[in-house]
DNA sequence: CATGAATGAGGCTTCATTCAT
DNA sequence: CATGAATGAAGCCTCATTCAT
């Protein structure tokens, strides 16, 4: 799936696999401003290859994003696999927000869902589902929040962990309290206030 | 006080403030990366107005971020005033958020807390800390918080309203999620989990 | 002599002298491209103060070049009356020359000789050519040399002992090279050669 | 030697050179404040092109620089294998100055022999210091004089004949004056005066 | 008259993209 | 196909000069 015309050449799929990895190291240390050139060098590869696997710097961000996410998918996948599937829940976002904490690249990923193509946005969304269903079967996470729900939050999280920085022990108190809210309710009356 | 050495005449004062303002705006809407130019045009003013009131396109970012937290400071001294502190507090965060969504630069201005002049982060961090103070006190918020993580939730509760776009009732149980996190739990025995 | 209405105003007469003095500094150091606003700043003045005296940058390096012309004028003159014309010529160029290696617009503005209004130029060559001459009478300077060469001669040699910097002795070694090509031949038949 | 990693493809070669040659002529005429676009125009190259073989303006002024003592050393070199090493050593002398004085821009690049990469300095003083000994020992030169000396003469005189502009004979004749001063002293008695 | 804020042309440099080799 | 040189629009910033205060 998500073919895209893979080139047949091989040499030809492994530039472009050398691209896409080498454009995920510099993007995320020098953000989207890195210059496509410096990508190219990364890859060891001139920038004329560059441009003829990504005709448009804007389609290899779209193709980075698209390869972090089915990473994310895959993964969340992983763990939907697990026997307690509360834990497993909890212990996947929980890995993710701090790998995004570290490269915030990883946030961004997420963040942009929404825009990326269909294909590969419904595999996240089928993962994540999965996983999330399980995990409010196994009576760990509320009933009333969606896929979409806990994509937000894990971007919003993110942010928030990647904001606290270096101190760990601040950032795993303020992801633990997103986590609280996202527990089923321990007891009754506390229904959501406004 | 954060003085910053107001010009005195007339017109170079309104200059400056028109700048700021103009600044918001295309700052919001384009990014950090939009061109000076654009701001100056915004301002209708000259591009050598806006680089004798701010002598490189960093100091403007940094006098609009300053502002903005001015902003945030502002109003959440006006909430700590309240009658009922709990409910100020989420009031608080619920309406910063909500302007953050639909302007991201706020979420920005917040993020950004740790890097800006002393004096403006003290005004945030201490108009803040008294809101969540209050709300403590009146046994709204749970006892085992700080001013950083408040602020490192607004901004991730922000980046995820943000994320989730239009849709305002998606939006607001989403952000419910983390309020409940932050409320005092209700029954015992429920402690951190993992 | 050289009238150029001045200015009535005590003060404005003032604020000329001062920018003249400024400019002739700032110049001095910085090179015919330091900005018009620092050269304002150093004669404690008004940008806008500065553009009325002259107005034009333009005119303002004439004036400054006339201002050393007329300075060295009259240091010819001074040397002119001295007993010993031979000597008094050759310890005038070495001065000039000296000067100039340090400050690089002493030569500038004797190589600007050609370009300076006549009044002040007329004034140049007639005292140095009076210093000249008495030199020739005296048997110290060869007789084929006149006021135009020695002026060159006196670029020159300030750009020669400029580039050669910090080594006194060796600027001396050479400056006495050309003053040795001026002085009388001490014998017969060494002629010019080519 | 001096290789500086000549570019391997033809055409960025002869860019290369014709960027060269344009920014000699330019800032030979307009001197070194030359907009750099005016020189990749003249060398029929788009700016982009300039700086990707200078990436600074100071680099390109330098190379220009360094070709221009290249030329020195050579021609240097050149005269150093004549016959009479006296005639050579001023025809050489009186050449350079002669062409420096319609193109300002060699007196500077002799000017700045202190400036230049090591390389290329020690190449014009290996060549000149031959050209002089030569003379010298020839008996044409006086034998207080050395490389340095001469060089600072060579700037010196090169603006002295600059200044004096259009009348040939004139510029002659000064030129001679110091030459006069380097050739040995015909009789004795003569020492330093000062 | 003095002041200094406003102006905008112009300078240097970067970088996405095209194209000859 | 790969390469990297060429291109020029666009960005940030400087500075001579004008003009309202």
């Amino acid at each position: 799936m998500v073919a895209v015309a893979e080139p047949k050449r091989a040499d030809a799929r492994r530039n472009r696999a050398r691209l896409l990895a080498a454009a995920e190291i510099v993007l995320a240390e020098r953000g989207t401003g890195a210059p496509t050139e410096q990508i190219a060098k990364a890859a060891k590869v001139g920038i004329g290859t560059l441009f003829r696997h990504f005709p448009t710097k804007e389609s290899l961000l779209k193709a980075v994003l698209a390869e972090r996410m089915r990473r994310f998918a895959e993964a969340a996948g992983e763990h939907a696999e697990a026997e307690d599937p509360g834990s497993a829940f909890f212990a996947f976002l929980a890995q993710w927000v701090e790998m995004a904490a570290v490269k915030n690249a990883y946030a961004d990923a997420l963040a942009e869902v929404p825009r990326v193509d269909r294909e590969v946005r419904e595999g996240v969304l089928h993962s994540l589902g999965i996983l999330l269903t399980r995990a409010q079967e196994a009576g760990a996470v509320r009933h009333d929040v969606g896929v979409r729900e806990v994509i937000a939050l894990m971007v919003g999280t993110s942010r928030a962990a990647e904001h606290l920085g270096e101190d760990a022990a601040l950032r795993r108190r303020t992801v633990e309290i997103v986590f609280d809210g996202l527990r089923t309710r321990p007891a009754p009356g506390a229904g959501a206030s406004r």
